[in-house]
DNA sequence: ACAAATACGATAGTATTACTATTATATTTG
DNA sequence: CAAATATAATAGTAATACTATCGTATTTGT
């Protein structure tokens, strides 16, 4: 898997970035370092001048690739849907639709263990950013305008994918779209709970989210 | 009947704020301007010094009630939780425990229709609020620091009642915590989508989250 | 090889934010 | 009526989230 996608570039939205930053060493540093610096102070606290310090360039050159700390978000958000959809659609093909559901289930709801060093992005890192940081893309004043420019597509196309599964596997269910999007949001959440909050949660070192969600899944189509 | 007596007089942790604000008529003044003003221009958007303008008042006499705008999103969220399991205690009341888990999911799903003006706070203000910007009060870096001064207690409570009545109906179920967990951040989401992401949703005019999460929690524990 | 284009770094500047501190005045209470 | 308390007004600070300009380095096309 990882020489395949050494040969794939993970596709993003034109209009998230100023100047794409997979076209220079500075642009490569500038993702692979503000992963590593929001995960060590947290988005709030993230600033250009901090990732400028850190990767030893300026402020001013950070901002001719990302027009604010916002996009630079949406940006690997998406950059992260996108691998995951790349997962999804190699790891669930050709298998029968109940049996693809769930190996679903699981490619959207497993915490990232490993770092495939495929690319600058290490994807455990980032994994992390994004159950911390991932509902702050969307809940923002400007939503609306941001999903009519395309800044979530991706996001929404790991929805529909994992909504049609739900539908080829019981068709006259009520709710496929709600259930696929319960399961992409709360398994991040479930995994946040897991960190910070033992006791709203099952989940621990031997039970995963992914198993709650294959569960409830299997459980709530069977009938 | 437990805690509902001690929740008659909405309590909010006392540590989340300087000067309880319901102590005096500026105080409420904050929090019942606030509401409005956070609902109008985003939490992101809302400053001290906006609020003070929109209420006639200083900066400064505002930080004397909350030392951050955090802390006051905390004092609502709060607020709001609470508000919410005053209602599921009596709405649950003498039911039978099928009966009593599928009220409780009426209670926290449903949206608010209309302000009870039994206090300056507009609830359905309220409630789209905590649509919004509820994860943004633990989605931060002090989450764990916070969580350890209470700041959190009454939501998790709402999740343990929850978790209780799945556990009553159902005591072999693997994942109440989790499944408690998830319809409370849920179905907040879901909200959330049916207001911007349509596509990613089936609820609508007609399908709510309530109906959904119904649904799912009755197969899930049917079996 | 050379000029032109582009990228980058350095510096400066702006309006706003998220506060803290001080002092003066108004209001409540004992 | 005095003392205590609450509020308002003002000022100030460091940081944020940018924008603008300019000079130099590097890349590129011919």
């Amino acid at each position: 898997m990882d020489s395949l996608l050494s040969n794939l570039k993970i596709a993003v939205p034109e209009k998230i970035y100023v100047k794409d930053p997979e076209s220079s060493s500075l642009g490569k540093r500038i993702v692979e370092h503000s992963i590593l610096l929001i995960d060590e102070i947290g988005f709030d606290s993230f600033t250009f001048k901090k990732l400028g310090t850190l990767i030893g360039s300026n402020e001013s050159s950070i901002y001719r690739y990302f027009e604010s700390k916002h996009k630079l978000l949406l940006y690997l958000s998406s950059w992260y849907w996108a691998w995951i959809e790349y997962q999804l659609v190699i790891e669930t093909h050709n298998l029968n639709p109940f049996d693809k559901l769930q190996k679903a289930i699981e490619v959207v709801c497993r915490s990232t263990k490993e770092d495939s060093s495929f690319s600058h992005i290490n994807e455990v890192v980032l994994n992390r950013i994004m159950i911390n940081e991932n509902s702050k893309s969307f809940l923002t004043k400007e939503v609306d305008l941001e999903n009519k420019e395309g800044y979530f597509v991706i996001y929404k196309r790991i929805v529909y994918r994992l909504r049609d599964m739900v539908i080829a596997l019981k068709p006259n269910y009520k709710y496929p779209s709600s259930l696929a999007s319960t399961i992409i949001d709360g398994s991040l959440h479930q995994h946040f709970l897991k960190s910070h909050f033992t006791s709203m949660t099952d989940c621990d070192l031997d039970i995963t989210p992914t198993q709650f969600y294959k569960d409830l899944v299997s459980k709530t189509l069977q009938s």
